[in-house]
DNA sequence: GGGCTGACTGACG
DNA sequence: ACGTCAGCCAGCC
């Protein structure tokens, strides 16, 4: 049985490395993705120690700017990253508006604009 | 088993 | 627009 008690942080690796290059996404929205919407501080935790093949480097805040942390090396390394794939950065922050990864991939129902 | 921390978010002044 | 406070969840000591 088993097999579904993946980890939480599992599930969120799981769906960053599902955001597409040139695409950025928020803690709040991989949490959702992931099926904790209520924790976007786990997300962040997860990314503290993401494995290889994890494009933590797409996620980004809510406001589109990258969160603060211990290092502030990662920072800059992520900017760099970021503007590699083609994500421009305006006034140091990242325009969620255009570039935001829309989720989920379908839109069915699509627009759930914040 | 209990408690603290944290790469967050939203609301309030 | 900016700074501060409280809420929530999972992981680690």
């Amino acid at each position: 049985m088993a097999a579904r008690a993946l980890d939480a942080r599992v599930r969120i690796y799981r769906v960053v490395r599902r955001i597409p290059r040139g695409r950025v996404a928020t803690y709040g929205q991989i949490a959702a993705l992931a099926g904790i919407p209520r924790a976007p501080r786990v997300v962040g935790a997860a990314m503290r120690d993401c494995p290889a093949g994890v494009p933590w480097h797409r996620v980004v805040n809510a406001q589109g700017r990258i969160s603060p942390r211990r290092r502030m090396s990662g920072m800059l390394t992520q900017r760099i990253l970021l503007v590699q794939e083609g994500v421009p950065f305006r006034g140091g922050r990242v325009p969620l508006r255009t570039h935001r990864w829309p989720g989920g991939g379908d839109v069915s129902c699509g627009s759930r604009s914040r």
